[in-house]
RNA sequence: GGCGAGGUAGCUCAGGUGGUUAGAGCGCAGGAUUCAUAACCCUGAGGUCGGGGGUUCAAUUCCCCCCUUCGCUACCA
């Protein structure tokens, strides 16, 4: 028996669960772990909500409530929603736990008093208003490659470019409004590009090898890239503490707590048993399996950073592997929490109460595992109906509606149980399923379940014992029998093949066939003998007129949702709809003094060319009306070249000449843009205004 | 622009260290059947495996170029 220690990523607390998250990672680790359970290996499953980073602090202050508050609110609903759709976490905790402190904080200073971290003075964003420094979230600007200008310092969520605070044009506190200054603080740094040079780095990558291609691909380009030195450590009031003297105001980076939340949850779970599952034992063949799922979103930080983190730690074991999923898109567009088009966990266990196995069936057949995948409702009702309803349901409720016709539900025999003629092909599903579950090939590996479904439908159909029963033919009479228990056989094995993926039918399968928990044992061979010992064939008799797995899933139902969904795309792009994060607020108040500074001005752009190897630059020659300038403008993406010579523009003329790609620019083209960051020449109206006119 | 992963039947996807007729499910057409949730079972039609070049006796599979989707990354005062 191998120990296992499996974690699914920690749902960040600011929001519910939706369909991508479960395809993406929940789904995939609770089948695995659901099959490694059945094979009686000794596996925890763990998980919890993140709760630390600025984007709460942010929601926090926009609702006006504590960012325990809003923690406390996504903690349970996750929780709730997670239980109810049957993942089975052995323990579900949360980074606000007060163990969850105390271990990341001790393992921050085990890393600090080894040395491991490098100290640097840095220069960041300082509200003098109110008085701290602002995380990369707490700082919008105007996005430098998309020219979005409500992009964080962190990350651009129009473009997707991640950014540092610095990036963003005229960068504004979140807090204040107000221009942040640079000011010095101190912050501890993981030298990655240190820790990648290192032996034991170096050999733990060998793994890589095996790994899914996506990942390793992904792992392989950072690290050809070269990693550099991340800060540990963050200005911020909201997260664990940095536990050193000289670190007031100071806590831990959220993707340095987040995976060591993996391991206080295991502690708050297993009290002084944790450490079986996380570290190194005196005999390496005792050493626990540590497996991460996650989506692709969370590569680097699963892949290299925990394991450099673990590494200069000492003492546990790394990652075996980190099968993560790429995306799972909603009906022709990419699921969006801020734009709402998504398909909410607790919401379609709403609308969809006692259903949640059909849920993971087709999340499981369409995941994502190689390539970015799609979900339709359509489709959703046509694997329900025409594979769980038409297949699998209609196979046992055949079977058991036979046995009540012809045995009274009573199937109990002395005589000796031949096998069918569809034993091997059996025993190769099962093969073939145990072979796609060790490499994560979940949608191959549920395929087999289906399979073994069709299998049973044809045999009975080749039997037909509807047609060759004869009540007062003896041999008939047993013939039939001996068809019958092989039909139930077949559901049985079926339900084992099925148990990581439904577990609600399986049970159902279970209990049906009287298959204690004690005989759902797995077995990678079959053959008449250990399906015997799996299930008693002698005695197979049941007390129910008829057994409906699934229910078809109606038009209505589907419509239904279908106009869920198009009332929020209707929403989505309705531009007169201003939502917090659509239109800007106003900013902080200024003075016509400051303003008067502005030299702005009426220009005509002369030359206009791309410049070369950049998406998103124009190098244009402007009249001003004073002089011919050159001025690098990012809208290459709006306006083509060729046709805005000519095109007159609005310029902001005095503003300091800055390189840009090789190039001086001499001022900034000002352009009027939409929520979307879709942006705009701003053009005189009349034919009065000449080059060289100014704005006021 | 650089890097990574994809582009295979109407749809959703498998597969391939180069080698006889390229696979599955759904959908579609035809047949058979009635135990069953109009379900099951059988048969069939459908693809120059993104495009173009090259290497080879032979390429969908190897090499080069291009187009395209997704992700990471650079440039936007």
């Amino acid at each position: 028996m191998s120990r296992y220690l499996i974690t699914a990523a920690l749902p960040y607390a600011n929001g519910p669960v939706h369909i991508g998250h479960l395809a993406g990672c929940y789904l995939p680790a609770d089948i695995y772990v659901r099959y490694l359970r059945m094979k009686g290996e000794d596996v925890k499953f763990i998980c919890g909500s993140d709760e630390h980073g600025v984007p709460i602090t942010i929601k926090a202050r926009q609702l006006g409530i504590t960012p325990q508050d809003v923690v406390d609110k996504y903690h349970a609903i996750m929780r709730d929603a997670f239980f109810q759709f049957g993942i089975s976490f052995d323990h579900y905790s949360r980074t606000s736990a007060p163990i969850h402190h105390q271990t990341a904080s001790e393992f921050f200073k085990t890393l600090y008093d080894k040395g491991v971290f490098v100290e640097e003075i840095t220069q960041q964003f300082y509200d003098e208003e109110a008085k701290q420094f602002l995380a990369d979230r707490y700082i919008t600007g105007t996005c430098p490659r998309c020219g979005y200008e409500n992009a964080y310092g962190d990350q651009c969520e129009n473009c997707g470019a991640s950014l540092n605070p610095t990036d963003l044009i005229n960068p504004k506190s979140k807090l204040s409004g107000k221009t942040p200054v640079l000011k010095p603080t101190k912050n501890w740094f993981l030298p990655m590009d240190k820790i990648q040079q290192s032996k034991e780095f170096q050999e733990y990558i060998k793994r890589f090898d095996n790994w899914k291609p996506n990942i390793k691909g992904q792992c392989a380009s950072w690290l050809n890239e070269g990693l550099q030195p991340r800060a540990m450590t963050r200005d911020l009031d909201w997260g664990v503490k940095v536990p050193l003297p000289d670190a007031e105001g100071k806590v831990l980076y959220v993707w340095f707590d987040a995976p060591i939340g993996y391991i206080s949850a295991t502690k708050e779970f297993l009290t002084a048993d944790w450490e079986k599952y996380w570290k190194n034992q005196p005999d390496k063949k005792d050493n626990p399996t540590l497996i991460h799922f996650i989506g692709k979103d969370n590569i680097v930080f699963h892949a290299i950073i925990f394991p450099m983190m673990l590494m200069t730690h000492g003492g546990y074991v790394l990652p075996e592997n980190v099968p993560a999923n790429e995306f799972l898109n909603l009906e022709g567009d990419k699921i969006s929490t801020s734009r709402n088009w998504a398909v909410w966990l607790h919401e379609y266990l709403q609308d969809f109460p006692g259903r949640e196995d059909e849920l993971r069936y087709v999340l499981t057949s369409i995941a994502p595992e190689t390539k970015d995948s799609e979900f339709t409702w359509k489709d959703f009702q046509a694997r329900v109906n025409n594979e769980l309803c038409a297949i699998v349901g209609n196979y046992v409720n055949r079977v058991v509606v036979l046995t009540n016709k012809y045995f009274a539900g009573d199937l109990n025999t002395s005589s000796a149980v031949e096998s069918h003629p569809y034993q091997k092909e059996m025993d190769e599903l099962f093969q073939r399923y145990t072979k796609a579950m060790n490499n994560y090939q979940f949608r191959e590996a549920q395929s087999c379940a289906v399979e073994v479904a069709r299998i049973g439908n044809k045999y009975l159909t080749e039997k037909e014992p509807w047609k060759k029963y004869d009540a007062s033919n003896a041999e008939s009479v047993a013939e039939t029998r001996t068809v019958l228990i092989n039909c139930f056989s077949i559901i049985a094995q079926m339900g084992l093949l099925f148990k990581p993926f439904v577990p609600r039918t399986a049970e159902k399968i279970f209990n049906l066939l009287n298959i204690a928990a004690d005989k759902q044992i797995w077995t990678n061979k079959v053959n008449l003998a250990k399906v015997d010992d799996f299930m008693d064939l002698h005695k197979i008799k049941i007390n129910t007129s008829s057994v409906i797995l699934y229910q078809k899933i109606e038009d209505e139902q589907i419509e239904k949702q279908i106009q869920k969904l198009l009332e929020k795309k209707t929403m989505n792009q309705q531009p007169s709809a201003p939502s917090e994060e659509a239109v800007k607020a106003q900013m902080a108040e200024t003075t016509f003094d400051d303003f008067s500074k502005m030299d702005i001005r009426v220009a005509t752009i002369l030359e206009a060319e791309r410049v070369p190897k950049t998406d998103k630059l124009l190098k244009l020659l402007l009249d001003t009306g004073i002089d011919k300038r050159t001025v690098v403008s990012g809208i290459a993406a709006y306006y083509e070249p060729e046709k805005i010579i000519g095109q007159k523009v609005v310029m902001l003329a005095n503003l300091a000449p800055r390189k840009i790609k090789g190039i001086e620019s001499k001022g900034m083209i000002l352009m009027a843009e939409n929520e979307k960051g879709e942006l705009s020449f701003i053009t005189p109206q009349k034919e009065i205004i000449t080059n060289g006119s100014t704005v006021k």
